[in-house]
Parts: structure tokens; C-alpha cells; sequence
DNA sequence: ATGACTGTGACGCACAGA
């Protein structure tokens, strides 16, 4: 089973993008982030077309996440993170496809560091964190995948010295990201490539893509019944190179049945 | 060190992104 992650920074925007690289790679799920469309606006029909049934917990302007399938039955566990019932952001959404729990997270981006907004990054990491050890607790196959905004290590960032006091690689945040990881996760794109320079998005600002200046922040983590069911992982960077296309690529992984 | 790009909502320009 081959299980996606796409945030596309507006997915009706970025419909021509998403279709095209939905029917060239054809996952059996696609987890997309920043929809920046409110519910209603949706593009369920055209995804549909393209063979794709998805739930999704829209939200007017900014954030959004879905959770698509081919051919797969999808069952809708919870639209909302636990712990804050005063967060009215949409950046989670649960399913359970194919006997797999598949969190689909939108983890906030917390700049500018220090300040409010940072501090909401670190609570919503703090609700992950708790989310995620009950998800382990229950004992059942879990992905907990999406658009995390963290540099985990410095091998994760084109310029580890420039990120140093910016949200997505502040000491703090990496601590969490490590924290949540050590609970029992495993990180599929370092597993399969522990030293590899491996990004997932490059910044529209000074032909970052053509640089190759890069930072991966888009993850995959695994609990331990997935980890020996892990075959491939890999990051579609080409789409990052295609016309009206997002910042970030999109990323997959490839499970034994 | 700075500013540069992009999508959305509204149809200016502000805001958020990372």
C-alpha cells in the first residue's frame, strides 16, 4: 500500500498540479494539508473524477487537511486534535483505511519565535504528543503523517546555521519533534536513508528549487507494528519543478500488505 | 542582512506562510 503526504498550499490553486501528479503516481492514500479552502469549496467532484474518495475538514482562507483513497474503504475517526476544544484551526484529521489509523496533521508554523504564536505551535505539539502516545497505547497500526514544520536535525536544512532562531528548528522544537519520535516512532524517510540529504520543500523566494536550498519537514512516522512493514519511501521532488506547483513536494511510502 | 514569491479574499492590499 503506497500512502501519500501533499501539502499544496491551496488545493484549489493547485487542482491541475494535484491531478496530475494524482494520475501519475496513483497512491492508495494522499494526506493533503493547507487546503485554504472552506468546506463547501472543496474540489470533491474533480477528485473524484480522478478516482479518489476523501474526507476533509476545510476551513475559510488558511490550513485544511484531507485524507483521499483509491479503491479503499475510509473511515473517519476525528477532525479536531484532542485537547483544546478553543482551537478552531483545521490542521487534523483521522481516518482508518485498510486497518490502519492515518493521522493527517497540519502542525502549525509558529514563526514569528519567540511569541504567541510559537507558543501555540508548542502546545499543539504538547496535544500531539499526548494524541500520539494513546494512539500507541491502543496498540494498533498508525501513520502520523503531514506537514510537522520541523527541521529534525541539521541535516534536514540547506543552511542549518541561518535556521537557528526561526520556529522550524528553534532548540524547542526540536526537542518535541524528538520527544514525540522517542515515544516509539519511527521516522520512514530516515530509516531508509539515515544520512541522506533528503528535502520535501523549497522556498519560492530566490530560486530556492534550483539551489537545492531545501528543508525537510514533511514526515512520516510509523508505529512499531508498521516499522517492518516499511518497503520504500520517497520524495516526488519533480512536482516541486512543475508550473503553478506548491512549495513542497510531495512524499510517500510504500507498506507490505 | 535584506527582500524576494505565492494563495486567499476581495478587487487594495493585508495576512500568512517557512
Amino acid at each position: 500500500m503506497k500512502i501519500a503526504t501533499y501539502n499544496v498550499n491551496g488545493v484549489n490553486g493547485r487542482l491541475p498540479v494535484l491531478l496530475r501528479w494524482l494520475n501519475q503516481t496513483t497512491p492508495d492514500v494522499v494526506c493533503l494539508q493547507e487546503l485554504k479552502a472552506p468546506q463547501e469549496k472543496f474540489p470533491e467532484q474533480a477528485i473524484a473524477d480522478a478516482g479518489y474518495q476523501a474526507i476533509w475538514h476545510g476551513q475559510k482562507s488558511w490550513n485544511g487537511v484531507a485524507i483521499l483513497t483509491r479503491n479503499l474503504q475510509i473511515k473517519e475517526i476525528g477532525r479536531a486534535l484532542p485537547g483544546d476544544p478553543e482551537d478552531m484551526h483545521s490542521r487534523y484529521i483521522e481516518a482508518v483505511v485498510n486497518g490502519i489509523h492515518i493521522g493527517c496533521l497540519y502542525l502549525p508554523n509558529g514563526n514569528p519565535a519567540p511569541g504567541p504564536k510559537f507558543d501555540y505551535k508548542l502546545q499543539w505539539f504538547e496535544r500531539l504528543k499526548s494524541h500520539a502516545a494513546s494512539l500507541l497505547a491502543a496498540g494498533t497500526p498508525v501513520v502520523l503523517t503531514g506537514d510537522y514544520n520541523v527541521m529534525p536535525t541539521e541535516l534536514d536544512v540547506y543552511k542549518p546555521e541561518r535556521w537557528l532562531d526561526d520556529a522550524l528548528f528553534r532548540p524547542e522544537t526540536r526537542a518535541a519533534f524528538k520527544d514525540l519520535v522517542d515515544q516509539g516512532w519511527t521516522d520512514a524517510i530516515r530509516k531508509l536513508y539515515p544520512s541522506q540529504k533528503i528535502y520535501t520543500f523549497w522556498d519560492y523566494f530566490r530560486d530556492a528549487y534550483g539551489r537545492d536550498a531545501g528543508l525537510r519537514i514533511d514526515h512520516f512516522l510509523l508505529s512499531p507494528q508498521l516499522d517492518g512493514r516499511l518497503l520504500a519511501a520517497g520524495v516526488d521532488r519533480n512536482v516541486r519543478g512543475w508550473e503553478k506547483t506548491s512549495d513542497h513536494a510531495p512524499v510517500w511510502i510504500e507498506l507490505a500488505d
